[in-house]
RNA sequence: GGAGAGGUGGCAGAGCGGUUGAAUGCACCGGUCUUGAAAACCGGCAUGGGUUUAUAGCCCAUCGAGGGUUCGAAUCCCUCCCUCUCCGCCA
């Protein structure tokens, strides 16, 4: 959600934010709606004051026993004229509101320019892609060859983007989370959380899904809906309250289901785990004062940064362009992961992780405040937050990455103590 | 799902048609006292918005949410949401 007054004070610069955005200017318009608003409001608001100024005197001349009527007449006409003058300003507020609501975050000014992933530009590269002296197979046919991934069986049950796991697959699953979760919270400070995975519509609007992008989300009957990332409720925890400054940073991850309806997404990633309805991430939440944001994003990018090191993965952290930066964000970096089995075995790099800094937009909306000392101003904190990681696409990182010629997977040694195991072998066996 | 009881400031808890944004206590902040601390005493202490050069004033709104009755609602009525107790069901 966008400040009023900013745009009101420098109609240009949100202008040219937006033109950042691919979006035509709007500041003018908003700002004269507003304009109008206000005038309306201060109409209304004065003639509230004076009803209930009225009405005070009411009360007074009655308990004397004094006549009233020609107050009460002047409160009667006031009331007559007030519905239609609400109902413009209602109006009005509703218009300035789905501006408001509607419109993404301003780009961070380190953003770079770009219309889609391919306008990404490269942070860093970390490690090296393996080699194998065999063409590498994807996630789809290790899985398969060992008996542990069954996609037939989960289209049966739930239609396509499912899948069914067994036996040490499943387990790895559960391995996944459980490193990611005693990383972060014994290594980095995260509060381990375990949120509700359906939530309400409030709770959707405070960080960005809804209004606009309700086409993505499970709805499982009026307002209530799948949270499509615990980020959700994560940072939703801090909505309509006042955060002391003593009690910053909040530092909260989870484990939780990921619910996507994947709506502009039809044919794309068909093949495999890479794209599901349904799957799991471990997500990190920082809430932080405005000044310790930047510095934020940064940490925790390393913090997600540390689960691919301990797996041995090999990736590359990108900073997103403004066309493939997010709703939401004002600043993202992607982690995208070697996956050697993808593209004929010739692999790729594919997002595994996504940290952003979503500054006071976020909190705006679901007035998430701080206050840095008693008796102060209240202000709006900001909100980060980002995968640590999301599991389905570990997995397919970790199978990917360890396979052997045989079609078994030697397993990273970070792992070992979580899997009972230091390889997978054929279900069954 | 059924029956009942409730939802008031950071917390506890009064108010139940009039000048109450809301008693009182606790917490918190400032001060007096004290070598220091505690205690005691004094004072302050909701949020959002409008107006304004103004963090000064003045004004509006908010006592779960939304409607209604009334000159006037935290107080009365309706709908919804949530919490608690009991019953039913259930992992």
């Amino acid at each position: 959600m966008h400040d009023i007054r900013f745009i009101r004070d420098f109609p240009d610069a949100f202008d040219e934010a937006l033109k950042r955005r691919g979006l035509a200017p709007l500041a003018e318009e908003i700002s004269s709606i507003d304009a109008k608003r206000r005038a309306l409001q201060t109409d209304l608001q004065s003639m509230q004051s004076r009803r209930n100024e009225a009405s005070k005197q009411i009360g007074m001349l009655k308990s004397k026993g004094e006549d009233a009527s020609s107050m009460i007449a002047e409160v009667a006409d006031i009331k007559a004229k007030a519905p239609e003058m609400e109902a413009q300003e209602a109006q009005l507020a509703e218009a300035l509101n789905n501006h408001l609501m509607g419109l993404p975050n301003i780009l961070d000014a380190s953003v770079p320019q770009g219309d889609d992933e391919d306008d990404n530009e490269l942070v860093r590269t970390v490690g090296d892609k393996p080699s194998y002296d065999f063409t590498p197979q994807d996630h789809v046919s290790l899985g398969e060859g060992l008996g542990q991934m069954d996609f037939a069986k989960a289209a049966k049950l739930s239609g396509a983007r499912f899948v069914v796991l067994k036996g040490q697959m499943a387990r790895l699953e559960r391995a996944l989370a459980a490193l990611m979760l005693d990383t972060h919270t014994q290594e980095f400070g995260y509060a381990e959380m375990l949120p509700p995975a359906i939530v309400n519509s409030a709770t959707m609007t405070g960080t960005g899904q809804l209004p606009k992008f309700a086409d993505d989300l499970y709805r499982v009957e009026e307002d209530k809906w799948l949270i499509p990332t615990a980020e959700v409720p994560l940072t939703n925890l801090l909505a309509d309250s006042i955060t002391d400054a003593a009690d910053l940073p909040v530092r909260m991850t989870a484990y939780t289901p990921c619910f996507r309806a994947e709506a502009g997404s039809a044919g794309r990633d068909t093949r495999g785990m890479i794209r599901q309805h349904q799957f799991s991430k471990v997500e990190m939440v920082s809430v932080v004062a405005a000044e310790e944001s930047a510095n934020e994003l940064e940490r925790m990018t390393n913090c997600a940064e540390a689960i691919l090191q301990k797996l041995g993965l090999h990736y590359r952290v990108m900073k997103l362009c403004s066309g493939d930066t997010g709703f939401s964000a004002q600043q993202t970096y992607d982690i995208e992961v070697w996956l050697p089995g993808q593209d004929e075995g010739r692999g790729q790099y594919r997002e595994i992780s996504s940290c952003s800094n979503c500054g006071p937009f976020q909190a705006r909306r679901m007035k998430a405040r701080m206050r840095r000392e008693a008796g102060g101003d209240t202000e709006f904190l900001h909100t980060l937050n980002g995968s640590g990681l999301a599991i389905g696409r570990t997995m397919i990182a970790v199978l990917e990455n360890g396979q052997q010629e045989d079609g078994t997977i030697l397993l990273p040694e970070a792992l070992h103590g979580y899997m009972g195991t230091d390889k997978l072998v054929p279900f069954n066996s």
